[in-house]
This record gives C-alpha cells, sequence and structure tokens, in this order.
RNA sequence: GACCCCAUCGUCUAGCCUGGCUUAGGACAUCACCCUUUCACGGUGAUGACACGGGUUCAAAUCCCGUUGGGGUCGCCA
C-alpha cells in the first residue's frame, strides 16, 4: 500500500479564498490522517496575473491555519523544461501537434471517458455529447508556456499524488485530464471531488457574500483553531453531535468517506458562536496575548499586565471576536466617555440621581480597600439609605461610569476602572443630571 | 442551451451504503422561561425538515426510475 501523497495547488493571483482553503483543509487533514504527505504546488503558469505577493498571503494565511505542508513548495513557473520535454514526446508520438506556435492534444473522438470518484462512484462523459471535449485540448499556449490541464497532470504524476482532492468544480476537467493520463502511459490518481462552499442564495461563496478572504477572518479576530473546526463540518461531520473539534482530534477523526455530496452554506452566525466557545477556553494569559494587538491597533496602550488580565477576564465570556474587545471595554481606554443617548434618556431621568452619585463619589472616594467586594458592600448599604433599589440605583451609575447601559458585571467594573475615574465620572454624571433638570429634564 | 453534479428543519448536519430500533436526533439562528444589577455566559423548553410523483418490499428518509428545483462546467484562466 504506498503511503498517501496529496497536493494544494493555489494560484498566486489573489489572497487565500475560503472555498480553497476548506480543499486544503481536507487535503491536510486527510494526509495526516493516513500519515501520508501534503504537499504544496504553486500554478502560477499565468505570468500576467500570478503576484509575490498573493503567494506570500497564501502562505501566511496556511501557516496561521496550521496546515503545514511537506517539503517545498513546487513551482510551475521552474518546471517550463519539464512540461516542453513531456509536450515533446507527445507529439513525437503524433499524440499532439504544433498550431499556431500552440501545441494541442489529439483528444480521443469517440467513446466514453470514465472514472470513479471516491465521494461520487462513477461518473462518465460521452466524448461525443460534451461540446468542450470535442476540441483538440491546447497543452502549450503561443506564449510558451504550459496549460492548466497539462501541467496537472505532468505534475501529479511527476510528484507520485495518490489522491487528487479538489473542488467538484473540477469534475468537467477531469475527462480532459483522463486521456492525457494515458496517452503519457501514467496511472491516473484517485479522484475525490467535493462540494463547494456556497452563499446564502447558494451559488459559489463570493465577495458579493461576504469576507471571503482567510485574512479577513483572521483581522476581525477569529481564531485559527475555530476557523479550522468551522471549516472541517461544511461538508464533513465526525459522525456523531461533536460540534466542537480541535485540530488534533480532527485528524484523528477525519475520514474522506464521510465527506457529504451537498454544498454547505457558510453561516457567519455559526462561526462566530464556535469562535466564542473556543475564546471561552482559552488561558487568560494567551487570551491577552492575543487581544493586545487588537488594543495597539486602536492606540490603547496598557503597561499594567495584571490590570489587563483583570480586565480581559472580564470580558471574555462576552466576546465572541477579538476584535470586539476595544470596542466594548472602550470606557477602560478612554479618559473621557460620552452617555449614549438612549442610556442617558432611560436611565439618568431619576431626580434622585444627582444627590446619588454625589454620595456615591464621596463613598467611593474615602474607600480604603477598592476591591470589588467591599465596593459592593458599601453600595448596597447606600442604596438602602438612600432608599433605592438596586436596579434603581446600579443602572444609573453604569451609565454615570462607562457611558453605556451594557457592561461587565458593575462592581468588577467600578473596581477595574479604579478609585480615581469612578468618582471623577460620578461626579460629572451628578453635575450632568443637574444641568439637564435645569434645562427642563432630559 | 449542452454536459455533469446535487437534493433531511431558515442554515450546518445525524440517520441513507448494510430498508424496520425514527412519533427523523444534535448544533446555529429565532421565541419563551430560569439565573441575574444590564448585556453576555449558562440552564430549560418551544417553533421547525425527509422537494414531488411513481415503483420495489410485509415495511422506504433509507433501494430504483421519472419530474421539479438548485449548482457547476463549457478559454491559448487556473
Amino acid at each position: 500500500m504506498p503511503s498517501v501523497k496529496v497536493r494544494f495547488a493555489p494560484s498566486p493571483t489573489g489572497f487565500l479564498h475560503i472555498g480553497s482553503a476548506r480543499t486544503a483543509l481536507f487535503n491536510w487533514l486527510f494526509a495526516r490522517h493516513e500519515q501520508g504527505q501534503f504537499f504544496l504546488r504553486i500554478e502560477d503558469t499565468d505570468k500576467e496575473r500570478s503576484k509575490k505577493e498573493f503567494l506570500d498571503e497564501i502562505l501566511e494565511s496556511l501557516k496561521w491555519l496550521g496546515l503545514d505542508w511537506d517539503g517545498e513548495p513546487v513551482f510551475q513557473s521552474a518546471r517550463t523544461a519539464f512540461y516542453r520535454q513531456t509536450a515533446e514526446k507527445l507529439i513525437g508520438k503524433n499524440l499532439a501537434y504544433p498550431e499556431e506556435n500552440a501545441v494541442r492534444f489529439r483528444m480521443p473522438k469517440t467513446g466514453k471517458v470514465a472514472f470513479q470518484d471516491l465521494l461520487h462512484g462513477q461518473i462518465e462523459f460521452d466524448l461525443t455529447q460534451h461540446i468542450s471535449l470535442a476540441e483538440d485540448l491546447v497543452i502549450f499556449k503561443s506564449d510558451g508556456s504550459p496549460t492548466y490541464n497539462f501541467a496537472v497532470v505532468c505534475d501529479d504524476a511527476d510528484m507520485g499524488i495518490t489522491h487528487v482532492i479538489r473542488g467538484d468544480d473540477h469534475i468537467s476537467n477531469t475527462p480532459k485530464q483522463l486521456p492525457l493520463y494515458e496517452a503519457l502511459g501514467f496511472r491516473p490518481p484517485v479522484f475525490c471531488h467535493i462540494p463547494l462552499i456556497l452563499g446564502e442564495d447558494r451559488s459559489r461563496m463570493s465577495k458579493r457574500h461576504g469576507a471571503t478572504a482567510i485574512r479577513e477572518y483572521q483581522e476581525a479576530g477569529c481564531l485559527s483553531e475555530a476557523l479550522v473546526n468551522y471549516l472541517s463540518l461544511l461538508g464533513w461531520s465526525p459522525g456523531n453531535n461533536q460540534e466542537i473539534i480541535g485540530r488534533d482530534e480532527l485528524i484523528q477523526k477525519f475520514e474522506l468517506r464521510r465527506v457529504l455530496k451537498t454544498g454547505a452554506v457558510f453561516n457567519k452566525e455559526k462561526l462566530e458562536w464556535l469562535n466564542g466557545q473556543y475564546v471561552r477556553k482559552l488561558a487568560i494569559p494567551d487570551l491577552t496575548d492575543k487581544l493586545v494587538p487588537y488594543l495597539e491597533k486602536r492606540g490603547y496602550a496598557v503597561s499594567d499586565r495584571a490590570w489587563l488580565e483583570r480586565l480581559v477576564l472580564l470580558f471574555q465570556e462576552r466576546i465572541f471576536s477579538l476584535a470586539q474587545f476595544p470596542d466594548l471595554a472602550q470606557f477602560f481606554f478612554e479618559d473621557k466617555i460620552t452617555y449614549n443617548d438612549e442610556a442617558a434618556k432611560e436611565f439618568l431621568k431619576d431626580g434622585r440621581l444627582a444627590k446619588a452619585f454625589e454620595s456615591y463619589a464621596a463613598l467611593l472616594e474615602g474607600l480604603g480597600d477598592f476591591n470589588t467586594k467591599t465596593i459592593e458592600e458599601k453600595s448596597r448599604t447606600l442604596m438602602k439609605d438612600l432608599g433605592m433599589s438596586g436596579k434603581e440605583f446600579i443602572h444609573p451609575c453604569r451609565v454615570a461610569v462607562t457611558g453605556r447601559s451594557v457592561s461587565p458585571g458593575f462592581f468588577e467594573t467600578v473596581s477595574l476602572l479604579g478609585k480615581e475615574k469612578a468618582v471623577e465620572r460620578l461626579r460629572q454624571a451628578a453635575q450632568f443630571v443637574q444641568k439637564k433638570r435645569a434645562e427642563g429634564g432630559i
């Protein structure tokens, strides 16, 4: 039993597309599960459209996803001589011929081309009925470079690829490639055509459906393990009801035969949910490390690591992506806060507030220990003295201190914000409500 | 249009290969309730699907055929 050899063959004519990434993932998972090899082949025969920066981004995205490849990537642009020699052989046997500087392969004109697809079973094409198969296939362009279908066959054979796992949009390329294998005397690999990732309207996922570049997901604060988990569940499942599966477990459980034949619609909400699950599982120091770049991007520099980790702990349960963090925690970093209109309207209209804020500011100012427990105890005593309920007191105070109606636990927030800021903001709020009342209410 | 592929809740899916154990299971989303100082997390519950029509069979989501629907491909792009 020869060991499994698969490949992922991107063209550096764009970023790593989410659909391509899933194809790469299935190849990688299959190779690792079978303890085979996963190669990278760069299909850069299109001189016009191939760009170095695209290549760099694709490689970077693959690394980020954790899809490590074996050996060095093979570049088709460096193998023109090999393709040319192979084409010469065909010409020598009169199986191909030059025509206006291009070379065409004599396609068989009658009969059928059939193959066993690992997922679909027998697939066959009647050569007399399929329009695109009627013409002789161009294998070398007049600019001297090989065509896709030719280079693919030469390389897959030369690299000893045992399984070609690719999108099912390639099914129609297979009957063009098979006669080439035969003419060249190569044994064809096992083909496995997997379904595409679809957009909401069930057409192949593209930019108009939303983010398609892996990099965009990375930048939006998606965790790579969550994306890998999500992508693996698009068109495949372990067979039980398991939703959370890490990389190692994926490798262990992945079976090509369990891949579905139906295209799957990409669902952003479920990805977010899954990402949230992974965020929740992270150790605080790790999560903090991952969050720091997002803070820096916003210009929020934090020198007190211990404080930051306490803050991260407060938000770990409520963020779905890393990029949300600076927004949700904004009031911890900005000196000045502005009141959210709706929040102010709803929670800053109680006539007792000016006095309550003043008293509360004074109380906090006098506190020795500024920990959550002490703050909560003293705060509750104050509420009682003021004759206010928890809701009547806490909601307005939250708006006073954070500017919004949503935040982590109030007492934790006050504690972490620190005495100085909390007191200052409460006094400002006292002035604010007084002024508003003088003007005739909010 | 021709050729090819596909068809279970709105979405991702289990079950289909090896027909009965299925009043079709889980997850996301939605709704309700619980927890609670808000949001979120967590918990409980609800709504919700075998595209249709023929066969085969004692029995079909599961096998076969057709219809319909959707998608993909028809380049000297990859």
